[in-house]
DNA sequence: GAGTGGTCTAGACCACGGT
DNA sequence: CCGTGGTCTAGACCACTCC
C-alpha cells in the first residue's frame, strides 16, 4: 500500500492540534495504536513522529502512562562550535593567525584545582592571535597536555590554531564550554586593538578524549562577535 | 529471533572503528545492507544507528554515494533556554521579580528598522528586575506586541516575568537569540548593584509566533551568570 | 495484570544522484 | 541505469510502570 502521509506530516498534524489547544498543555495524547488507526498508518510511523516531538521537548512519554503534551514545552537550541578560521572565512574574510608566546612546564594552578590536569603533567602553553582580513578578532590562550601529546612540542602554530591541530589529532573528542563576559586586561586589549576594560565574550573550553583532558582553552573574542541561535 | 545487539550498540561499534582509525576521516562506510549482514540484524536497525551518527555530525550520508566518515566532524551542542525563575530556583535560591517601569506606544526605532515590528503596532515596554534570594541577578527590557496581545495591557508583571506570561500565551512560539558582552550603563548597573561599565552578558531575544513578532527582549545578566554546555 | 512505549524484523517501494 | 539511503508496513516481543 502506498503511504498517504509520512512521519513528518503526522508530527505537523499533532503539533497543529497542540497549538490550537485541541490538546492543551498537560493533556494526554491518544496511544500510538489509536493514532496509527486514525492516521491509517503503521504504529512505527506514529512512533517516529512522537519520538521527534519528545526530543523537541514538546511531548513527554512514559510507558504505560502514555504520551502527554508537556506542561512547560522546552526551548531547545542546537549550536555548532566552529573554528575561528571557519567563522572568519564564512564572513568572507581572509584568515591568519600568529603565535604570540609559548612556554612549557607545569599546569596552571586553577587547572589543577578544578581537576583538569594532574600536577605532574607537562603542559604547553600557547598564546595566539587570530585575524580576519588583517584585523584581530580573537585572542586565545591554550594549555595543551604534552604528556598525552608529546608531538605537540614540535608543532608550529603560526598557520593553524591549536584547536585546529587538536581536532586533527583527536577529531571525536568531547568537552564542555562556558561563555562569560569579561573586561579586557591591558595586554589582551592591546593585542585586540581595543581599549582596556572593553567588555568582550570569553569562551572557556575543556577538551576531553578518553577521559583525559587534552587541553584547556580561553578565547577572548573581539567586540563584533556574538553567539547566535534559534529555536 | 531475539536481537543480539541494538541500534545503540551498533552506533557504539561504528564509533569505535572511527576512533581507532579503522575507518579514517573521509573514508566510506559499508552500505547499510553490508553492515546489517555483518551485525546480523535488519537494515532498519543499522539505519537508525547511522541516522543518529549523521545528526551528530560524525557521518555524512548521500543516496547512491553512501555513507562516509565526515572529514571535519562537527561539534554540536544542545542548549536549553530557561526562564530566569528556573535558573534561580535551580540554584536553590528564592525567586522574586519587580516591575521597574512600564510604557505604551510605538515600537522602538531599532525594532522597526530590523523588521521586528511594524511602525503602527502598539508596543508595551516593560522594564523589570529579577532577584535570587533578594539579590538582583537580571535586568530585563521587554517590548511586547500589544496589537497581537491586547490583554497584555492589563497584565501585572510583579510576580511573573513577561517571558513567563508570553510562554503561557504562546507555549510553542519560535524565535532567535544572541549573546553579547556589554559594559553596563549607569542606570542598569545601579539596578544590578554593580559598578558602571561592568562587563556582563546581554541576551537578546526575538520571539515569533505564526510569523508575527510577539516580543523583543533584552536580558542583562549579573556577573555570576555564564552560559554553559557540553558536546 | 495489563496497557503503554521501545525496539527489532523481513520485506517492500521509491527518490535521488553518481556513472 | 541501478545502488544507495529514506521511508513505510505488519507483525512481534519485551520492559516498564500504573493500577
Amino acid at each position: 500500500m502506498a503511504p498517504i502521509i509520512g512521519y513528518q506530516e503526522i508530527r505537523t498534524r499533532i503539533l497543529e492540534r497542540i497549538r490550537s489547544k485541541q490538546w492543551p498543555l498537560g493533556s494526554p495524547l491518544p496511544s500510538e495504536v489509536a493514532l496509527a488507526a486514525e492516521f491509517q498508518c503503521a504504529r512505527a510511523t506514529v512512533n517516529r513522529a512522537l519520538v521527534i516531538l519528545a526530543e523537541e521537548g514538546i511531548v513527554d512519554r512514559k510507558r504505560k502512562a502514555g504520551s502527554r503534551v508537556s506542561r512547560f514545552p522546552k526551548k531547545l537550541s542546537k549550536i555548532e562550535l566552529r573554528l575561528i578560521r571557519t567563522e572568519v572565512e564564512q564572513r568572507g574574510q581572509s584568515y591568519q593567525c600568529k603565535q604570540l608566546a609559548r612556554s612549557f612546564g607545569e599546569p596552571p594552578i586553577w587547572a589543577v584545582e578544578d581537576g583538569s590536569f594532574a600536577p605532574q603533567e607537562q603542559i604547553l602553553h600557547i598564546e595566539s592571535l587570530h585575524f580576519g582580513d588583517g584585523k584581530p578578532v580573537l585572542h586565545q590562550r591554550s594549555w595543551i597536555n604534552a604528556t598525552h601529546f608529546p608531538q605537540v612540542v614540535d608543532q608550529c602554530f603560526d598557520r593553524a590554531a591549536p584547536c585546529e591541530w587538536l581536532l586533527q589529532e583527536c577529531p571525536l573528542c568531547n568537552g564542555s564550554y562556558w561563555f562569560e563576559a569579561v573586561a579586557l586586561d591591558a595586554s589582551t586589549a592591546e593585542h585586540l586593538e581595543l581599549e582596556e576594560r572593553t567588555a568582550v565574550l570569553l569562551m572557556s573550553l575543556h577538551l576531553i578524549c578518553d577521559g583525559v583532558t587534552i587541553a584547556r582553552v580561553q578565547k577572548a573574542y573581539s567586540t563584533d562577535f556574538s553567539l547566535t541561535g534559534s529555536f
